[in-house]
DNA sequence: GTCTATAGCCCGATAGAC
DNA sequence: GTCTATCGGGCTATAGAC
């Protein structure tokens, strides 16, 4: 009995890789835009730079491809907010870094945030699984660390759970409704400063509806001018 | 030359206001579920009890019905909206009723508020021009009272522009994001304590804000015990 | 791994009888 | 106005050569 090697990796592990990550990335972009049914995977391939049929040879389903751009999606999302509801910082702080966090993963990945909310607007026929195992379990938990607080008597006794959805509302909207939010501003996307604007709203928002005085409020400074 | 009458309408202009309404009705579900290109014309004439080819002598084409779709989620909710900003209310009470009146609307439409939102995320690519000129405008105005409210220093000196943003994202996402909302809170969806809570949520939120007292907000009577 | 070719299906839209 | 029948096209997915 001879031995046969294994047919030759070609070395080309770290090559895939990069191709998946690549057609990933164009399939974020394409189901955001198009939504699932709305996206061929032509139109992927295209902007991947690469024929359907070879697209097709990496991810042979159109749905496996989906719900690879949802993980991906959520693995990025998770790994940025995982750090923030664990240990025993202030809410002031902690309130802070989540809008922010939170915000910038609005910023700087508008497809990810607009294509995990379509598939959610749509009733999360295919990841609603995903969403069960994945996300609610953290949002439960932030609710948690929310009322431990009101107990503790740090901030003021509010509903939680509604606090943690005006604060998903609040900045989920700035990558689904940045379209709408451009037209009201009159440019053709927002910028920095449009986001600066949100966090400083948002924070003011959130810190006064906890009765955390803000550190941005007009502090009078008695005694002077 | 003899006097040809018209062809007889055959009295059927009310049912067809009647069929045409039942349709668009289906649609706006339909829409909201798939999505524009994941829904199909058969399954709105299923679901409206017709044939596709009969659905398609009403409606023509399938972008026409989904136009007429949006053209009637629009004039739904302007209507609820218009009389909100043109007289002089007190900013607590017109801030209240604004968030009220949203929150309704997501509550009794939830379908007309995703199938906004699925045309809004995709990037209006069908739609933007009728958002252009129909609600960029109205939104406009509301910051607009928004600003004389500070200039008259009724309320505290905030981002007009954001301020709406936040409100039209809170009360927008117990629509948009009610799946998600309702696998946190565990039951099949949403119920009408859960809008009372929002709405005590979202008021208490924006008029901590702006820096008017909540009457909710526990009131120090002094001298007292 | 990448290519050509194509199967098999569903869809929007049209034509025409009644 | 409602029906049957069908066209033409795009789509996912598969087969097979190289």
């Amino acid at each position: 009995m001879s031995i046969i090697p294994n047919p030759a990796p070609k070395r080309r592990a770290l090559n895939r890789d990069k191709l998946e990550a690549d057609i990933v990335a164009q399939a974020v972009r394409v189901f955001a835009e198009c939504g699932y049914e709305g996206t061929s995977i032509a139109t992927i391939a295209e902007n991947a730079g690469l024929s359907k049929q070879n697209l097709m040879y990496y991810f042979p389903t159109k749905q496996g491809l989906y719900e690879r751009v949802l993980d991906d999606v959520l693995d990025d999302w998770l790994e940025r907010m995982a750090s923030l509801a664990d240990d025993g910082q202030e809410p002031r702080d902690m309130l802070r870094a989540y809008i922010q966090a939170k915000l910038r993963f609005s910023r700087e990945q508008p497809w990810a945030s607009r294509v995990y909310a379509l598939e959610v607007i749509s009733g999360a026929q295919l990841y609603g699984a995903q969403i069960q195992s994945r996300v609610v379990p953290l949002l439960r938990k932030d609710i948690a660390v929310f009322e431990q607080w009101i107990e503790a008597g740090k901030i003021a006794p509010v509903n939680a759970t509604h606090l943690l959805f005006a604060i998903w509302a609040m900045t989920q909207s700035y990558a689904d409704f940045a379209p709408q939010m451009a037209l009201v501003l009159n440019r053709k996307q927002l910028n920095r400063k449009d986001f600066a604007d949100a966090e400083q709203m948002i924070t003011q928002m959130v810190l006064a509806a906890v009765g955390i005085p803000s550190a941005a409020a007009p502090v009078p400074t008695p005694c002077s001018t």
